[in-house]
DNA sequence: ACCTGAACACCGTTCAAGT
DNA sequence: ACCTGAACACCGTTCAAGT
C-alpha cells in the first residue's frame, strides 16, 4: 500500500519558498520580481515551485493571509481592561511603521492587486473582516463605558479609522511628508475629538441656510457588510 | 531651410494614443494591457507609439497629470463664499465616485507604481501638492472665520481628510461595502465633529495616568514638507 | 519627419523526462 | 512522489528599413 504524501515535507517546502518570495517581493516589489529569482533565492527549479503555488498572485494571497497573526496581543490586553484609544495608538503605529519600511512596495502592490484579481481580494476581506468585527465589537464596549460617544454607528467608526490607517499609510509610503509616529499622533488627536462623548457639532450661523446632513443612525448591524443599502 | 517638426500633429496624436491607452487601462487595467492592445486602439505601430511617449508607465503618468483640473470649480465657489465644509462634501462625493466606477483599477495602479516608480511619484506628488497647498489656505479661512476650530494645525487638518478619502477610496473599490454617497456621508459626520470649533477632547478617568498628547501646534507652514521632523 | 513591423531580450507557466 | 529545465506563448521595447 503506497504511503500518503508527506505533509511534513510539503508545508517546508511552501515555508522555504514562501520566504523566498517575500526577500524577491520585498526588494523589488511584486510585479519587478520574476519567478527565476524567487526560483533561485529559494533553491528550487521552476517546476517544482509551480507544485506548491499555483500562480505569482498565489504566492501574495498566502503572504496576505500569514500577516494577520500578531494583532492577537492587542486584543488580550483590551480584554484585561486597557483603553481602547490607547490600544488603538499602538496599533496605528505599528500598522504605519511597514509602510515606511520596505513592507510599502509590497502592501501597495496587494492594494492594487486586490482591485482586479477577486479570488485574492475576497482572501484581504475575509481577514479584515474578521478583525473589523472584533473592533466594532471593542467599540461598542468603550461607548457603553462611557469612553466613547454613544450616538455614532461603531460599524462606520471602525470603516473610518481603518480608512484613515490605509490613507496615511500611503502617504508615509510614497508621499514620505511625515513619520508613522507623527501620523499615528495626528491621527490620534483626530479620533479623540470625533469620539469624545461630549464633542459638538458644527452649526455655524453661516452654514444656517444649507441643513447639516446627518449620516443615517441605524440599528447597530453585525456586520459590516450590512452597511450598504 | 527646413520647418520645425509640426507641433499640431504631434499633440494630436499624443492625444489619440492617450484616449487609446484610457481605453485600455479601463479595460483591462495598466499592467494587464499591452501595448499591442494600445497600438492597435490607437492605430499606430509600436515604434510610433514609443516617439511620444518614452514607457508604459510614461503614459500613466500623462493620465495622472490631466486628471486634476475639473475640481477648478470648487476653489472658485469657496472664492465666492461658499462654506468650506460643504464645499468638502462635493469634493469627496466627486472623488469616492470615480472608485465605484471603471476607473478604481486605473486609480489603485497609479498608487502602487508610485511605491516604485520614483518619476510618477513626483508628478503626483507634484499635483497633489498644489491642490493640498490651496485647500490649506482655504482651512485657515475657515479657521480664521470661526467655521473651524483654530487650535489645529491646517497642513494637518488637510492630510487627514486626504488620507481618509483616499482609503474611503479604497473601501468603495475594493471592499465594496460602502457607497461612494454613504462613505462621504460618514465622513462628513467625523469632520464636523473633527473640526467643530467647540469640540470637547476625551478625558476619562480611565485614562488619567497616560497623558493625551497633541500635535506639536508649531507655526503655520507654508507648504506640507515642512511638516516632517 | 514620421512611421512600419520584424527582431530582441525578456517574462510567467507548462510538461516531457528523469530520480 | 517529487523534481528538473528546456520549451512555449507571450510581453515591453528597439531599430533597420521604408515613405
Amino acid at each position: 500500500m503506497p504511503r500518503l504524501p508527506d505533509p511534513q515535507l510539503a508545508a517546508r517546502r511552501r515555508r522555504e519558498i514562501l520566504e523566498a518570495a517575500l526577500v524577491c517581493f520585498r526588494r523589488r516589489g511584486f510585479h519587478q520580481a520574476t519567478m527565476q529569482e524567487i526560483c533561485a533565492e529559494a533553491r528550487v527549479s521552476p517546476g517544482a515551485l509551480y507544485r506548491y503555488f499555483k500562480s505569482k498572485s498565489d504566492i501574495i494571497a498566502a503572504i496576505a493571509a500569514e500577516e494577520h497573526a500578531q494583532i492577537e496581543p492587542l486584543f488580550q490586553s483590551l480584554a484585561a481592561g486597557a483603553s481602547l484609544l490607547d490600544t488603538l495608538e499602538i496599533l496605528a503605529v505599528d500598522w504605519l511603521k511597514k509602510f515606511a519600511d520596505d513592507d510599502a512596495p509590497l502592501i501597495a502592490d496587494v492594494f492594487a492587486e486586490c482591485v482586479r484579481d477577486r479570488e485574492l481580494a475576497a482572501e484581504i476581506t475575509r481577514n479584515g473582516m474578521a478583525l473589523q468585527d472584533r473592533l466594532v465589537e471593542a467599540v461598542r464596549t468603550a461607548q457603553a463605558g462611557g469612553e466613547l460617544a454613544a450616538d455614532l454607528d461603531p460599524v462606520s467608526i471602525v470603516r473610518l479609522l481603518f480608512a484613515t490607517l490605509d490613507g496615511l499609510g500611503f502617504r508615509v509610503a510614497v508621499l514620505r511628508d511625515i513619520t508613522p509616529e507623527a501620523a499615528a499622533a495626528e491621527l490620534m488627536t483626530m479620533l479623540r475629538r470625533f469620539l469624545s462623548p461630549t464633542a459638538g457639532v458644527i452649526s455655524h450661523p453661516q452654514n444656517d441656510i444649507q441643513r447639516i446632513k446627518r449620516a443615517p443612525r441605524r440599528a447597530a448591524s453585525k456586520t459590516s457588510q450590512e452597511t450598504s443599502p
